[in-house]
DNA sequence: ACGCGGATGGCCT
DNA sequence: GGCCATCCGCGTA
């Protein structure tokens, strides 16, 4: 799904203002199996949603003040989603700035990174568990992207001892300047 | 162009 | 008490 998702377009109509952006770069978290998902320490009340079934959108808070969005992958109860890393910005472009406030100086700082992208669409705990087929945040389909653009990756943002760190589960588009880390 | 540390709070041990 | 699926600003070069 990781790869699926790669070139789609997410849409969010949030306070009636439409925000949109070309996905470049995507994580695959896969249930309770896997070391660096949230789903090991089982159902909780902020792991909720991770746990519903394919097709809502699991929101959840990190560090004291980021949120990041997630789309779930599995069936009820199976825990797996794929986080949305980055977007190149599309539409809503002087909302997005207006939401990011003054650290976002350039266009390529306004949704390079999960919790940047998640305030420039407007996505928060308000949003966790909603439907992304329908309402104020849906994926549409955009132009398809050849393997030859893909790079497959380990994730970031893991600590060291951690046994997932190096898993192959980040999907990213080649030499983009809209991912999370410059390419 | 890098690297580092502080912010900030919920959740797990 | 410690750990985060992060981001930003400041320091050195």
């Amino acid at each position: 799904m990781s790869r699926e998702l790669l070139g789609t377009v997410m849409v969010s109509r949030v306070g009636g203002v439409l925000t949109a952006g070309r996905v470049v770069e995507t994580e695959a978290y896969l249930g309770e199996s896997d070391p660096g998902c949230h789903a090991v320490a089982g159902r909780t009340k902020r792991t909720w949603h991770l746990f519903d079934a394919a097709g809502a959108a699991y929101i959840y808070f990190t560090y004291g003040m980021h949120w990041c969005t997630c789309a779930v992958t599995e069936r009820e109860g199976w825990g797996s989603a794929v986080l949305i890393r980055a977007l190149e910005p599309l539409a809503g472009i002087p909302v997005m700035y207006r939401r990011r406030g003054p650290a976002a100086t350039h266009d390529r700082l306004l949704a390079s990174g999960p919790a940047r992208l998640s305030v420039a669409l407007g996505l928060d705990g308000a949003l966790d568990g909603a439907p992304i087929t329908r309402g104020a945040l849906v994926f549409r389909a955009g132009t398809p992207v050849p393997d030859a653009d893909v790079a497959i990756t380990g994730r970031i943002g893991f600590s060291a001892k951690n046994p997932a760190r190096d898993w192959p589960l980040r999907w990213v588009l080649r030499d983009n300047p809209w991912t999370s880390r410059g390419a």
